[in-house]
DNA sequence: CGTCCGCATTGATCAGGATCAATTACATAC
DNA sequence: GTATGTAATTGATCCTGATCAATGCGGACG
């Protein structure tokens, strides 16, 4: 609980008091875009992918929320995004009105909370870079790189990244259609970069990868 | 200044003392990415852009800075992004180090500076969705509709808007090359959507243009 | 006044990724 | 075992925006 590491004992007893275990279906959803927030997430298991509509259905994912991650920091009253999960997905819920208060109370808290949302903001400018400058290989290079770094902080294999995530939901993730994102994928596959196993792919070639990505 | 906004007048006095006026001419750098933050930034006059680069040269940029915006947000130790000025800018400058003593000694300081950082985020979520999904068109409408909404918040015209940057800075903005951009903005003035003026465009038919920001 | 230089516009052609279409792989159900 | 449905892969073609190239425009300066 990434978010809550900093408080004390008996603040974290005060936050248990405040949390409520909430799970989530595969393609459940957490809440919608503009929905205004009655609740903040900490999530403890499984995937959910954050994304926004276009009304003409065009999807743009803007991040994929793994264990650990906090959910509920881009909104003032409502959520600017929706969010759902890709799998069987486990959580803490905060009621929004509790979380605020407490957020007041603890200023070490919405310390920590701020260092989080720079965190964030960052991580999106660095999206920003790689939607408007790069192109398809280093888009998904980038991509298995980074969540190769997200598992590691998570104790995962760091040769074989699991993807949760369907091929529709990294292609709405980096810009680009399902098509590209598959034959991408069998081109790496094709240049011994990696090997694509059953929900997810294992890196062959850290190396290369690496520099393809700084390219 | 809206980050300090917030503020008591004796903590505004406090401030005041930390705070230095700096200026910098037509594309002077403020600070560089990766450069230790030793300084943040509260703009008061001009434009600057912000932005990042790959080692060959592709440049993304990630905002522009107008009056009243804060500088420094997104670092922890070092700036996550390059600054420069547009034309002639004015700022207030705070060390670092004094900077984020203050902001640990007023909880309410930091409460403005995280819901100004969340405001941010849903900034550079939004531009995620323009730069993975929309085409040309559509990325200059929203930007010319952003910028309008902007000034206008500085009392400034909502019909002729001002743009201080050149068209490779706007391309490098939303994704695309100066020639698109160049001829997106002929194709917007032959419909009658905007005028093409110097320094900047009056925006002939918002209606139109609110629809294909929409779309 | 003409030259120069940076910026912007416009035109011609190219290419990366989108779109359209068919096939394959795999899971679940019957 | 076969049928069905969903996701992924692969191929053929198209199109938007990139690239290459030329021209226009205006300000600074000799």
């Amino acid at each position: 609980m990434s978010i809550c590491a900093c408080l004390a004992s008996d603040e974290l007893a005060l936050l248990d008091a405040l949390a409520h275990p909430v799970t989530f279906g595969a393609k459940e959803t957490l809440f919608v875009q503009g929905q205004p927030a009655e609740a903040v997430y900490n999530l403890t298991g499984g995937a959910v992918r954050l994304y926004k509509l276009l009304p003409d259905g065009r999807r743009q994912i803007v991040g994929f929320a793994l264990p650990g991650d906090f959910l509920g920091l881009a909104m003032r009253d409502a959520f600017g995004f929706s969010a759902d999960a890709i799998e069987t997905v486990t959580a803490c819920a905060f009621p929004r009105s509790a979380y605020s208060a407490l957020v007041d109370a603890k200023p070490h808290l919405l310390r920590r909370l701020h260092d989080y949302a720079t965190h964030e903001l960052t991580l999106a400018q660095e999206q920003m870079l790689l939607l408007g400058r790069r192109n398809a290989e280093e888009r998904l290079v980038c991509f298995l790189l980074t969540m190769r770094e997200r598992w590691a902080r998570l104790g995962r294999s760091t040769t074989t990244i699991e993807l949760p995530m369907s091929r529709q939901d990294i292609a709405d993730f980096l810009g680009l259609t399902i098509e590209t994102v598959s034959r991408t994928f069998s081109k790496l596959a094709r240049n011994r970069k990696i090997l694509i196993v059953p929900d997810g792919v294992r890196l062959l070639d850290i190396e290369g990868m690496t520099s393809l990505a700084a390219a």
